[in-house]
DNA sequence: AATGAATGAGAATTCATTCAT
DNA sequence: CATGAATGAATTCTCATTCAT
């Protein structure tokens, strides 16, 4: 438990070989998976001697802790992509959803894959900790959405609109192999109608709802 | 590779041990993933001696094998559900939906976690062969799509419409750690919600090109 | 922690193999030393596959536990051989005392030499039982010399007397390699004679104190 | 083998460097024996650098070497403590046991402790050594002996009275576990007491010899 | 003379699979 | 056809020592 330090003194030296290493594991966990890949693979892939490895990362799982924690938080990628791209009226819904699907799909396609298959390798606590990550950006984007709609709280609603974004974000890693490069391209659009058209609806439900405060208006369904 | 064949003589008994096994192996692999979950454990939670094993499964990963085989296709769940549900016209289009995403959800929920988080763990011949499955179920989803549409013919957006509608049946075995129960029923009508919306623009775009068949008619990006 | 519970089903055969693997580990440990050892030389030299040794037991420290347990008490050779010998009255001090020497210098040496050398290769847990099982004999070597004194009670010179003949125990096993064989009979009436006289002092200082019970007699020493 | 020549120039920097290490070495291979104690520990309770270390000794079993040259003789406290205490009349005898019992217990306990834990991690030809010199320390008690109780030369008896004598100075080191401090001062009474009872038979016993010459006086064995 | 990173042999242990009965 | 012990290749990780600066 707790925070692994190594014993490398220059910090420098310390990113540059976690660097190689992400770097060297991650390709390898793509195409083999956590448990295949071996620790003299990665060393070999990285040409980081067998020992060394061991001056940066405490042992094999803390490689997927680390590509978690930077790619997800901290001075990961999620946080501040997203954070300079925050929704501040109606117009920048559209332009927001397209914008977080395309760095999903195009740039941080690798980890959400690795999230997605390999979470099972990390230890309880540290699981807890990536589902807390993952659970909050999905409040942030409710609440983007509640910006982007002009609507005054995030309701349930807002929250599966926000559960399905996220788990669109997904998409194409997951599921790119049934696709061409164009494919992609087209999806994006695709994609953001569809979650524009749903947000709509909400949109225009709210507006019913205010009229009629006292009565619940949903469709019926099986 | 080639077929396993099993020297036991009788097949009621491979067909018993096999469903025994795994049933064991399902439960396991869902709550430890498949390299986590040792030989050992399978046998013993099964209660099937752990020489005798290869009697039935050619090795660990025929269980994966097994697994999806008889869960995706021959006497297969995915396939036999959904024939009987087969769309003819307008009317079929919503409870479609949300008949297979009800059923992927709450019953085939294990399998179609399996399916994402180990089909690395198949060696490439039969990988490509569970990759071909899914396209196909996709292209069955997308003729039902078309169906329900009246169009004449299936086009790349139906294409889409489908790949989100395949995609929209992990939903919940994939993030269902993030919902109660309560918020998969309700997330049942907010999907089937927003792929019909989806569908609807579908068609009406479909619609204005018949009438100006001339005219290219997309929406602007970015 | 816990017991660890062979897989083995015939206890007949986890008695062999653990006899097998004790026997030639004690053998390498006394040359080299615990951790000097090897798992490879223990399952050559005791002819059990370096798989199957887990099946025996739990780890390597295991060998040392088991070491402990056998011989220190259960059906472990110290007891149930000084259960036999009690001292009853004055007669039985003299045979009491060569008899424990002669059993621990020639039976028993082995043990009392990894004993005093390896306790620190137990964990601590372990290692406080393996201690406590000391300080009873101890005790009950005191509680003997009380009686082949006919003292009414325990007293500290009678502790500290049972601490001497403890130690006298690993006189042998651990300066064998000062004696030859014939030095080490001769050092055991040696022995035997020095406790003696120590233990007379005792009794009449016991003897002078019950006829002036009000006055604390001990000789004054720098 | 032989002599380890460091190239460090400055001799004085060599002693200081090579104490700092043993300090902190003898620490910790007391509180963790000495397999279980690294380098990086050993460094870094010495502040040496790991590098340098090799510059002041050779190996790490080569601190152990020292320890038990500088502690032992040459230089060493055994030696010059007790050469400063020489028995030359039956008076001295008592002081002298009570004085080697107690430089042992409380000024080398440590050393003594090591020295029978970790010898056998030392390699062969240094083994010798060391037990030369013990060996040499044994026979120098012997003749000590002899001149406390005027006795014309040293006899087997007298040698398995130092054997003894050397012995209880590790009954202390070894043992201590099981005693408080006040205990360890009353056992240093104990003791001496029961060596001097034993040598003053073995005194009376040559007297009787003088007188009858030609009998073999001896009591029966079991 | 000090520094600190690199090296790589070797350790304990696991586990899918085989095989004799 | 079941049983359960044996097999051994492969894995992660440690640590004394070396080496370039």
């Amino acid at each position: 438990m707790g925070e692994f330090i190594s014993h490398i003194k220059k910090p420098e030296l310390i990113a540059k070989r976690r660097e190689q290493i992400i770097s060297a594991a991650m390709d390898l966990f793509r195409k083999q998976g956590y448990y295949a890949t071996t620790m003299r693979q990665i060393c070999t892939a990285s040409k980081v001697n067998r020992g060394s490895f061991y001056d940066y990362f405490s042992n094999k799982e803390d490689i997927l802790v680390h590509i978690f924690k930077t790619k997800m938080y901290s001075s990961g990628d999620f946080k501040k992509t997203f954070a300079e791209r925050h929704i501040s009226g109606p117009r920048d819904l559209r332009p927001f959803i397209r914008h977080i699907l395309n760095v999903s799909w195009n740039r941080n396609g690798d980890v959400i894959k690795l999230l997605f298959r390999e979470t099972i390798a990390l230890d309880s606590e540290f699981l807890r900790m990536v589902l807390n990550v993952e659970s909050a950006y999905t409040k942030w984007l409710a609440d983007n959405f509640r910006r982007g709609l002009k609507l005054p709280a995030v309701t349930k609603e807002l929250e599966m609109a926000a559960n399905s974004m996220a788990f669109f974000c997904s998409f194409v890693p997951l599921r790119g192999w049934n696709m061409r490069d164009l494919d992609k391209t087209e999806l994006l659009d695709f994609i953001t109608d569809m979650l524009m058209a749903r947000l709509k609806i909400l949109k225009s439900e709210f507006r019913k709802k205010q009229k009629q405060p006292s009565l619940e208006s949903k469709h019926g369904n099986t």
